[in-house]
DNA sequence: CAGTGGTCTAGACCACAAT
DNA sequence: TTGTGGTCTAGACCACTGT
């Protein structure tokens, strides 16, 4: 492990021990640096990361300063990582997820897919529909759209664990963002029979364009969910 | 301006103009220094920049990378920036925004938004109800509770322009970040008299914590749209 | 003025990946 | 082995703030 790293560690410990005042700023650059045994320039990236995870925040000319509710909620540390998909972000939490496959299909897409995707109506892709129950329950269903030759070897196994693992471990892709978006919505024959939603109940709806870190789009989803059983969270943390 | 950021600045004109082929590493860091006649440092914190902007991304070994998405799409560089307030975001796109205040209040909180702005039941808030329009139709019940004491200087006058304007030029504050949870609900009274919703109308439902760049919660909302009117989104630049 | 963080340098060595 | 980015140093000077 790098050194800045450490002391980044470090220095988060004592904030969350509240081992530095909240009301007065944290020890300067220079002193930390003595401290550490280390120059200043590292003791500055030790602090950036903190900075950039919302624990402190900078005032020029004064000091480091520690963010008030960082210390309190866990709020930022538990929802940084998002779009790590959804077994894994309910397995974390010891929650069962199962499979049903409603479809599983290679064609060409149609404009608006092709679209999102940012490829031409000639390269085939995959769309999928999946039911997905947690604990036994229907949770979510998952309607997916992925080029074909960028997402390979998807198969029923597959499906039935875990897209993205596939991806990151199998393939060997990195995630590189997403961008989402969220709507309300009137239910439709499928969210009726598989969701088990009542005429009236609403729908909340993701719909999600994901990419690698090289920018290449790899997934166009949208994610139904029954309206009591989720809520799309989002944690900001302003830069500058 | 400093070095840094104008390098940055002039790196990222290159990437949109195309002047750097999307398929090869951008020149190396050193060439790039030798380039701009600095050291090797101040061009990584612009290449820094760039990277967490989602343009560009780096592999050990290899070089540095263009995001492909980033110079089609303008996605990242459109949303980066929310949380600015309904009025700014609007106003930029040349809509008019009205208010008609449906309640303006002094009160102590309740247990659950004392909770929310990390206040004890005898610090007094502002309770808020605001029906905003866009071009004159109804288009979101913004809920609001302030603390009186943080955010002081509140009335009629601010609450039908923008709130968000009044604590940062005329108190001079500074926005840290939110805390988001969306979700769809059925409608209430308010929405249907108010937003104008049919009976089995969705609802979508902003609920936010509002940080002031020190941690210290100024504000605990809920926002109602109409499910026509209104898609939240949300981008993710993974970090690492 | 003194004290803080912000930027910048010119180099050094390390870690990783392809050849 | 070579070339890339990643880390780190020891110091310099700048920019902002309150006294």
């Amino acid at each position: 492990m790098v050194k800045y790293r450490q002391i980044s560690e470090i220095i988060r410990k004592r904030i969350m021990n509240k081992e530095y005042s909240a009301d007065e700023p944290i020890p300067n650059e220079i002193s930390l640096a003595e401290e550490f045994g280390c120059s200043r320039m590292t003791i500055k990236k030790a602090l950036d990361e903190l900075v950039m995870r919302g624990l402190l925040y900078r005032k020029r000319g004064h000091g480091t300063f520690i963010v008030k509710s960082a210390v309190d909620n866990d709020l930022i540390n538990v929802t940084v990582d998002e779009s790590v998909g959804l077994t894994n972000l309910l397995k974390l939490q010891g929650k069962k997820v199962t499979s049903k496959i409603l479809k599983f299909e290679v064609k060409f897409p149609d404009k608006e897919v092709a679209d999102q995707l940012s490829i031409d109506s000639k390269t085939p892709v995959y769309e999928i529909m999946r039911l997905r129950y947690v604990e036994g329950e229907p949770y979510v269903i998952e309607h997916t759209y992925m080029p074909a030759s960028l997402i390979t070897g998807i198969n029923e196994e597959v499906l039935h664990s875990s897209i993205y693992r596939h991806i990151t471990e199998t393939l060997k892709l990195t995630m590189g963002g997403s961008f989402r978006k969220v709507r309300a919505c009137k239910p439709n024959e499928w969210d009726i029979k598989y969701l088990e939603c009542a005429p009236d109940d609403p729908v909340l709806e993701v719909e999600q364009i994901g990419y690698l870190n090289t920018g290449v789009p790899f997934e166009y989803s949208f994610s139904r969910h029954r309206y009591d059983k989720f809520v799309f969270t989002s944690v900001n943390i302003r830069r500058n």
